[in-house]
DNA sequence: AGCGCTTCGCGAAGCGCTTCGACGAACGTA
DNA sequence: TACGTTCGTCGAAGCGCTTCGCGAAGCGCT
């Protein structure tokens, strides 16, 4: 068997005795048509089993339906957050009709706009912004619509769903003063992320610093890679320079490499040292202790953010949307009291869970 | 600034004073064109920054240098290495100037004819096949050009990459035998990806049946649910019955269940019983103790995908390729002599790292 | 009956590109 | 010089669809 060549609009016209035109009106409702020549068409359209071809659409309309997100390629395999984006922004795209092109080389602007000036995609979802995006700053000036996951520093005019990372680390650090600890480490994204600008480092550290100073907390702001290795040299230096800290809270994975220097300071977890880790997403479970950590609801950002861009390309003069959705503390057992310290009375026990619950916060 | 309105050919074949099927033909380099004509239609090109229509083009030529992808919806986020075959398919789409197209419902095999039927791909790539896969029948039937991530039963006439599942439970049990082992459980996938026919899980259960025979090892085959909870559960029902066997095989992230039912039951790791995972990637190293298990070159194996499938593509009469990819067996922490067992004189002391390295077998 | 009105179907003109056949010029050969 | 060949270029015919403007009915009015 070999592939049958597809039907064509003009072959329903024919069979079912009616105008080309008709046809893509019955399609496309944008006429109204008599219900004895609907009847007709949609017989003969299943009949022949019929899908209107998809290039010859986007030729005759100028629109392609279809929408391009842009991988972080260099991270790709570091974040798995950011696999659960694209499941989300995949399922709102095929949900609207829309299909969803994936492409990597999101660092080059101009390959970006090239995407959509081709015809090949009407919209642009980026992710992993910087504060101050090159490719924002494009696609802004080009005029073309577009919506972030994540987001920059100045978000005027721009749509964007992005997890609340500040709120995510005040409320960290809340839950470790509650249990006592008064010196406390952030292990934020590596240095060259914060150089770059990558905004929830900025966030990260912003929040940090503020929240420390406010609940008389002395912090002390690490940058570190994640890998474990990197991770577990930054750690031992922490271990070693810093003896009355005792919890750290971890912006992505550099709680393996804290661990790891937790063991072999023999520090035990949670009873000498209590850890946190604000992308926990996974792993949490897995781990021994199992890691406290904020739970997001990831899939449900991608959608959004897929269906916001849907809706700017539906109707041209939609507000921008920006949306910041809030993660959950999961208590498990990597914190606890401070060595040394009575924790306030309403304290975790360690093995509670608070039910996973998403949060919105509608910012504008 | 606003959209600004894309150049068309018409343009360039006006401003370079050349006929319109000239441009093309510089373009496509289809018909030799003289390198008088070529450079002006080039400077033309370069001056008004002109970029074929994509829509256009795919209208005309009937080709839309596009594949699409399905991803395995339900499981998305449960196996991380399926991301980065996506990655992989990725990177090697863009790296020949095709486009990918994302896509769910891999489980309805209309859903994915109907995409290339209507223009949008030219080709597919399916991941996470059964033994006896409807969307592979029907791809096949309807003669469009596929590769798999994975393989079917019969494999004939079929391009394919796959990891080589079965060389790995070999590989983890010769491991686990030469250090004394004698009983050994697999945790297989559950029980309702086997009744599927996905063929991993089939792969796995008769490499494990076989190997055992094979060194004398009694082997304990159960099928397992990946989520901590279950996982756990199965765990310790082994553990109760089976208290000779010493070491497991997990194919998934079983693991995790299982090292929590193995701390319940103060089983020391790998003192007391050792654990392989045969698909550890990204947590192996976080864990405690870290995880012995086979590492894969799954990004290749992505990549290796989509370039079979541009291959096939390319020209009608290329043979079909069909690619087992070999992982590596990582000694890490939780694989040791089983207790009361002398292990082979050459046996693994825990640590060692045999380097990572991609190995492939040219099935056909 | 005549008027304007709406309703709904038709034809045709593209959308931007590929590709085929044809044609003129430049070349080789006799 | 005349002829057949190539080589390089052109024009035109689509690819399958959307969309615009027109016109033929059918309607309720006066």
């Amino acid at each position: 068997m070999t592939k049958p060549k597809p039907a064509t609009m003009a072959q329903i016209a024919k069979r079912s005795g009616v105008a080309l035109s008709t046809v893509s009106y019955v399609i496309s409702g944008k006429r109204p048509v008599s219900d004895a020549m609907r009847e007709r068409v949609l017989a003969a359209i299943a009949e022949l089993d019929y899908r209107p071809h998809g290039p010859a659409r986007a030729l005759a309309s100028g629109t392609s339906r279809t929408i391009a997100l842009f991988l972080p390629s260099p991270h790709w395999d570091l974040v798995p957050i950011q696999q659960t984006f694209v499941a989300g922004a995949t399922q709102a795209t095929s949900a609207s009709d829309y299909a969803l092109l994936l492409s990597t080389s999101a660092a080059d602007p101009d390959t970006i706009v090239r995407l959509v000036a081709t015809g090949r995609a009407d919209g642009v979802i980026l992710m992993e912004t910087l504060a101050d995006d090159r490719r924002v700053a494009k696609l802004q000036s080009a005029g073309l619509p577009f919506s972030l996951i994540g987001r920059t520093a100045d978000t005027t005019g721009i749509s964007y769903v992005d997890i609340d990372f500040g709120d995510a680390v005040r409320t960290s650090l809340a839950h470790l003063a509650q249990l006592g600890h008064r010196h406390v480490a952030l292990f934020n994204f590596p240095q060259d992320q914060l150089d770059a600008g990558y905004t929830s480092a900025l966030i990260a550290r912003d929040a940090f610093e503020e929240a420390t100073t406010e609940l008389g907390i002395r912090g002390i702001h690490l940058t570190c890679p994640h890998p474990a290795q990197e991770a577990f040299a930054v750690a031992a230096r922490l271990l070693a320079s810093e003896p009355e800290c005792t919890a750290a809270i971890t912006t992505g994975w550099q709680f393996s490499g804290l661990l790891g220097a937790l063991r072999a300071a023999n520090l035990h977890v949670p009873a000498e040292f209590s850890v946190v880790s604000v992308i926990a997403a996974q792993f949490a479970e897995m781990l021994t202790p199992a890691l406290t950590g904020i739970e997001w609801p990831a899939f449900e950002a991608g959608r959004l953010a897929a269906d916001m861009l849907i809706e700017q390309l539906a109707c041209d003069n939609v507000p921008h949307r920006q949306l910041l959705i809030g993660g959950e503390l999961v208590i498990r057992e990597s914190t606890g009291p401070a060595r040394g310290a009575t924790p306030s009375p309403d304290g975790a026990d360690g093995h509670e869970e608070i039910p996973r619950r998403a949060r919105r916060h509608l910012v504008s």
